[in-house]
DNA sequence: AATGAATGAGTTTTCATTCAT
DNA sequence: TATGAATGAAAACTCATTCAT
């Protein structure tokens, strides 16, 4: 019975979890009071220092969460059997329809990562330097054997794309005139479009 | 001459903003305090209050600068007389330029904007959504005589372009590789290489 | 235990209470800062923020306090079984002795009053009213049955003997030549004489 | 053309202390900034401190006037040629009228009184102490003559009708039921009853 | 595992007053 | 006679965190 004082079953951490991910959103991180968070989440303070060490530890779970997810997909598009330009729109596509699937989590990130402590960034930003590298090497690949212009360097190509990945929290809105998957194959394919050599 | 009160001379307004443009790229504007915009500009807090309403109202200033500055830039290209493919190129690679040129304005911009009251943010927006659509006018005039490709919309190659721009607060080092012209060089090929028909 | 860190033994939220009631009384509502509140009670401002959502509502506690008090009285001599004579000289004589026992209530009830918000005010107002139409009631009913002149409306007594208690706590002292009895008894007295048809 | 730079031909000084008069009944004292009142009066602080000494100067300004006006009309009152119950009957109905013709300056004297420094408060406690007697004296010389009851003692029977004097600024709507002269008239006709041997 | 009272340093903002001009 | 920039002290309130229970 512990763990689960409410009656959706869900444990505490995760519930907490969720509802700071909610306010940090819609808020920011430093407009969200842990108070906010525990009533969101239906629980006390202690409850919530029980489980998390600091409000940033509950900043930085967000982000592992995040994090894990992106990078095994980008693994499994990246490392397909199939040409490199399938693989390059494929997980070019997919990190925009998952960025829109969690486009909280997508706020989050790349407005409050600033937030964390020193350490803790300079941790996060590793994680994610690691992921670009990922998608650059996939470039490299295309533009070493001539499938890719090498016009631009990769990393600014990289650049290039994630830009427009971070900037959709600012205008997607579920309601507009595009699905996510709409959206992903048209930058997917802008991408794929400016590297034709 | 009261308006000068340390050696620089220049007014304590210009001061005063100079010094929150600074701290607010730097720590983000929940994170800085009216105290260390007032101890940076050399002066106390009554004429802070004197000058402007609210710490809001400081955040406001700098955008409004940003805005008048970059309409301005873009009405000149946009209107220059040359062929669309040129109007475009130029416009997307001053506005790299100009952006790395004022980093602190652009992080303020796209981190803070949603601090702003409603009302005030509203109001940027509106300005900003007309800076937008100029852009795309431009593009929109090159789809219709066949010059782009008209595969996407035009919005989103809009979007596609700005998530870039903003992106550079990220990543861009005064001291990296490039130089502002070099990277306004290479955004502005990507954009246009994807248009190609 | 946590609710009694000093010797008396008594709650926070009363300390903070009794602390602002006598604070308020002696410099009025706005002269008083918070910080010289929690002083006096002993405790810190997080403490009486734990307690009280703002300092208005302390004044507010103050008033709810005292109405509670006075309607409770003003019911038991009214419904009492005497003529009515008796019983409007009890309750005129009541009204001013516990208003003289309560100085510090009594001259924040009227100094302070209109530092409520709007809504706040509009509350206490309403519960004094009804406890001002009580007190009318036994006037009329005194003039219905002949037992008091009605050439004075019966609204314009009731502000008339109020107006007197109201006063009280500019001019009356403990150690003056008049208990507060006797005071009491003289302005039921004047009352009662000028009710006389 | 100085001191009269609106359009009124008014004075500077009268100027303010109209302003004044009417923001510090409506918002009490320490609510009204002297910003405020400078605005309201159409000049500058400059202006404000040229002719006043401190915010506290204007509000004994206020007082002053007040005082000087009810002294004048008492003393004409008391001071005529006419049985005492019909000087008591004027002087009580006329101080009445005044209050409510002036229910601005009887606001702000009942409830700004406290915030005038110690030495001018007492200044201002001692004329209205002398103001007091005057009408006492009005008072025990009905009663020596057996005109009026003396079974309550008359500074009780002053402070019963002040205290309704006061009250009124509580109460009293110029839109209501009774004028100005009616309320007077029954107000003074409760004290004469009160006072029937 | 969880409570909630209490802390104390921090926040933005207000304001009467002064003074060089 | 009047300006208005600037001061500096004080105001109400917030909040992440701790800890005895």
């Amino acid at each position: 019975m512990a763990r689960t004082t409410d009656g959706s079953g869900t444990p505490v951490p995760q519930r907490l979890l969720a509802a700071a991910t909610r306010l940090f959103a819609e808020q920011g991180y430093d407009r969200t009071s842990v108070q906010e968070i525990v009533e969101a989440a239906g629980v006390t303070k202690g409850a919530l220092y029980h489980y998390f060490g600091s409000k940033e530890d509950l900043l930085q779970e967000v982000y592992a969460r995040v994090l894990r997810l992106q990078q095994e997909r980008l693994d499994a598009f990246a490392g397909a059997d199939a040409p490199v330009e399938e693989r390059l729109r494929g997980a070019a596509a997919d990190v925009v329809v998952t960025t829109i699937e969690n486009l909280d989590d997508a706020s989050i990130f790349f407005r409050s990562m600033h937030h964390l402590s020193p350490e803790k960034y300079k941790q996060v930003r590793g994680e994610r330097r690691h992921y670009h590298e990922r998608f650059r090497a996939l470039i490299e690949e295309g533009q070493r054997s001539g499938v890719f212009s090498d016009a631009t360097p990769a990393d600014l190509v990289v650049d290039y794309h994630f830009g427009s990945v971070h900037h959709l929290s600012t205008w997607y809105r579920p309601d507009g005139p595009l699905s996510p998957q709409q959206v992903a194959d048209h930058l997917a394919d802008l991408l794929l479009r400016a590297l034709r050599p």
